[in-house]
This record gives C-alpha cells, structure tokens and sequence, in this order.
DNA sequence: CGGTATCCTATAAGATACTG
DNA sequence: CAGTATCTTATAGGATACCG
C-alpha cells in the first residue's frame, strides 16, 4: 500500500470502533459468534460483570449486530435469547481474524484454547485477505485507490 | 458453530484485546497499513494527542508489532519510521475484516472514504472466513473442535 | 433467570505547554 | 520533527446489593 495523506475523520474503521471496539463488545460478539445466546452465559464466559453485559447487549441490539427474542423449549418457561442478525453475521470475519492472529501472536502456553474447524472438511478455519476476483493479497500488493 | 461451555479465560482473542485492542491502537495499525511511518503523519491522520500516539507507538513497538528505525532520505536530515514487523502484517486481515464491516453497516453517506484494491487486478480487497484447504465457510459451517 | 441501581476505581484520551 | 510533562475529563469496567 502507498501512503496517502489526510485525517481520515469518516474513516469506516474509526466508526466500526466507535460503535463496537471496546473489549467487553468484541468478547460478546466473540461468544455469539461461538453460539452462546443466554445472559448469564454472556456474562460467565466473558467474565464480564452483570451491569456491562447487560449495558454493551442492548448496544449491540441497538447498532442492529444482535437481536433479541423470547423463545421457549419444549416443557420449559419463556427464556430470552439473543441472536446474531445479518449485519452480526457479517462481523465473523472480524472475530476469525482476531482469533487467527492472537492463536499466532498471542499464544498461551500449551496452544489455543479454542480451535474452529469447517465443518464440511474439518480443516481449520482462517480469515483471509482475497480481492473479489478470488486472488490472495498478500501485504504490499494492495493499493488505496481511492480518498475522500 | 455450537455454543460450548466454560469460561474463556485464556482465550486469544481476548489476550489479543488486552495488547492491542483499543481504539487508538487500532487507529494507528490502520495507519500503517496504509503506509504511514512518521510521528507527526500518524497522529495528524488519526486524530490521537501527541502523548496518546506516543505512548501507543512505543506500546506497539514492545508488542512487536511496529519496529522503529532511523532513516534517511537523500539530502534530508536523519528522520524516525515506524514500520510494520511480520507480526504487524500478519494484524492485515484483522484491519481488513473491520473496514469491510464498517464499509457495510456504518457508511457514512456518499460511500467510503477509503477503497483498498488489488495491485495485480484492481479488484476491491475483502477479508473472507475460508478453511485452509480453500473452501469458503459461510457462517453456520463452521464447528469448535477443541476446546480446553 | 435476567436483569437494574448505585457506587467505586482504573484507564483511555485530550488540552496545553514545553524540550532536544 | 519527534516527542515529554502535567493536568483534566470521559468512559470502561467491577463490586455489591437488590428486583420481578
């Protein structure tokens, strides 16, 4: 990439940030992304307090990435649950990145604590940088072609 | 995925978070990404206070994500650059994934401020959540193997 | 279970002034 | 140009107690 001059105040990343870049955020957008859909399992698999669980849930219902629902199983009462929407889908490869490069920078002793696997071949699963002709883009070979 | 259980204490992604995971760290990857290197470019471009993109810069560098380096240019004076390291440039994907979701869900009217293409093709440069034997993973087709 | 209310601390971040 | 020093404010986030 070259390096183009300016403030960049509308940056996309800069309001991406701003609206779900703080830590407690991206751990329940990390958790939803794993599958877990209850309050108090945002809350303990986060480990983050009650008050911000609940706080940065109704954020993240309210930037439109969760939604919320009653749902019932079969001989139970009315539970709430909250679900990834289509704009929360969108934000896997986000999660899938940030995973990929701490498991390779970040690493704790012993491996990754959580490996994702495709589940039609097993192989795992990795965020790739690709432009929309289907060629890899290794770093250096992108260019900014446009700056508002 | 399914939605395994158990705290995630030692989860990357959140060991990831704690290293570089706030909102100016990230500003100033997204900087060099786009090939900024000098003090003063990074923090006119990101909108930081000098003591912010000072304090940040050096926190990146000790992460080992940026190397700093005297340089040169001919007939100039002595300057410093902040350069990426293979640990920073492996960061791509992670800067990649969140400009493609901000690009989608938190445009500002008129259309993003910055387009990334591919030097060999032109085509636009996009993250995708693929497996390593290349197939594409849609959200939903991907399973957590392990988990400890 | 799924939260809310209240209070507290730590840190992110900016403003301003200054230095080699 | 490339920072540092000092001070202040805003927010992230936790602890504890409580509610329908």
């Amino acid at each position: 990439m070259d390096a183009p001059t300016g403030v960049r105040e509308h940056c996309t990343i800069a309001a991406t940030l701003d609206l779900v870049g703080s830590r407690s955020s991206l751990l329940l957008l990390r958790e939803a992304a794993l599958g877990t859909r209850r309050f108090a399992d945002f809350a303990v698999r986060t480990g983050l307090s009650e008050p911000m669980t609940a706080r940065r849930l109704a954020e993240l219902v309210d930037a439109g990435l969760l939604a919320r629902a009653d749902y019932r199983e079969p001989g139970q009462r009315v539970r709430q649950e909250y679900r990834l929407t289509p704009a929360g889908l969108d934000f896997l490869p986000v999660i899938t990145a940030l995973r990929q490069w701490g498991d390779a920078h970040a690493g704790v002793p012993g491996g990754p604590p959580i490996a994702v696997a495709h589940a039609g071949c097993g192989a795992e699963v990795v965020a790739e940088v690709r432009c929309t002709h289907g060629h890899p883009v290794p770093p250096g070979e992108s260019v900014v072609t446009h700056l508002r």
